[in-house]
DNA sequence: CGTCCAAATTGATCCATATCAACCTCGTAC
DNA sequence: GTACGAGGTTGATATGGATCAATTTGGACG
């Protein structure tokens, strides 16, 4: 059980992104089909993680950005003293790495958050490629820059709002990224644990905990466990006031 | 007055990034001497804004990166609602906009806390050039990546840490960016106002002011207005913990 | 040199959320 | 099935910083 799948042989698996189902939303969308096979020639494919396993951590060498395949990926810094502070939640099709491409090591250590399949991109190559290949490298600077945003949706979603409104936020964040990936934008299943909210929303979990039952008591959503329902998007997209752009990864 | 100094002729000034004192801070500092040119040459140089004048704000459709060359800039997210969010400040040898590298308009508004002079790098010739130029787009990603890792720092600070520790480490940031341009790294003055300060930080001006005195009075800091000059820097790390990297721009 | 307005400081009070504590629930192992 | 432990919920209390209000400072300008 400890044990990884034996998927990985010696030579590892050429990635076939012609297949994949995440083409539309990983880096594949930026290219054209017939440019594809230079993008496959560099990935690395199937390399599957056991929940809780680290995919790196800040003490790992930078040398891949990875790509969700399936599963989900939980980032976060850990400080000298030990706390943690989760900066990033990653679903299928999502790139993880790219705030690391400044040093040595990681910049954040990534877990996954469940049974998770990853490709990986060696960033020389990628490097190498997107300097030959202009649309790809424009498609870098893009999910980078979007990234920063990102990280300044969740800056301002703490220094301006309150416990309702960032987990509003954090609920319909979630539901446009499965509805991107055509699953229920209202119904699903939280790859998180209330801790791990709690973290990144910079909120006790007890505060999580209640906010997600006067939620339910107001009929704005149903949850069991980490089944979520969103019952009344219109009025959580209220409660958020300026948040109804993706924000907030 | 409110009349720009005529340095801008028909055809605008070609940069001499050669003579420039911030060549190694700035953009020029991937790039070997004898290739400056090339950078030179898409380069504008010599723009001037007044305190108070916006470089772009959010409606500007997004063409180009500028670098601050004196002065300073600040940096926010104005909501629908007129709320501010103070997303960074911008000193002397940094780049202004790439969080904007993903839309057709800017994604923030930026604004010049003093008289301020920028190099303006429009978007699609510095993309062009760092598809020629590996080591110019490897910087390029290194620096887009450090503001991610920047803006999670930011994020850490406003979810983790008391107000003491918010502004210890916004002035010690501030200190290793004047000290990096050779200035004193205990002496300096704030371009920012207090207001500006408590909106990046996620706080009130009148807390912000109050820690300020206490500083004072506990000898860490010596502060009239935006004069400020630090007495205790080792304290001021202590106050922060973990924050001695150059985090929090 | 006085006037005026924005910025900054100081004080008093209040509130959202942290913290502490107890209890419940559910999945897993035996 | 029962026991166990992690994760989650609920309740009671404490507190850091927001908010409201008043005052001071300082720079721009006549």
């Amino acid at each position: 059980m400890a044990q990884a799948i034996p998927i990985r042989k010696n030579s590892p698996l050429k990635a076939s992104c012609h297949q994949c189902s995440l083409s539309n939303l990983c880096l594949p969308l930026a290219i054209e089909e017939n440019e594809l096979e230079r993008l496959e020639d560099i990935v690395q494919q199937g390399r599957i993680f056991n929940r809780g396993e680290h995919i790196f951590d800040q003490s790992t060498p930078f040398r891949s950005c990875f790509a969700v395949k399936s599963g989900s990926i939980k980032t976060s810094i850990i400080t000298e003293g030990g706390d943690e502070q989760v900066t990033g939640f990653f679903m299928p099709g999502e790139l993880v790495g790219l705030d690391s491409m400044s040093g040595e090591s990681y910049a954040c250590t990534a877990k996954a958050l469940e049974r998770t399949s990853v490709c990986e991109f060696p960033i020389e190559k990628l490097e190498e490629l997107t300097g030959k290949m202009p649309e790809l490298q424009h498609h870098m600077y893009h999910l980078m820059s979007q990234e920063i945003q990102n990280s300044h949706q969740l800056a301002m979603l703490l220094s301006k709002n309150t416990a309702e409104e960032r987990i509003a936020a954090l609920l319909l964040s979630l539901s446009s990224r499965f509805q991107r990936r055509r699953l229920s934008p209202t119904n699903f299943s939280l790859p998180m644990a209330r801790n791990d909210i709690a973290n990144f929303l910079g909120l006790a979990v007890e505060t999580v905990s209640r906010v997600f039952t006067r939620f339910q008591n107001q009929g704005l959503i149903r949850a069991r466990g980490r089944e979520v329902e969103l019952l009344d998007v219109e009025a959580l997209q209220t409660v958020t006031r300026e948040f109804s752009r993706q924000g907030c990864q």
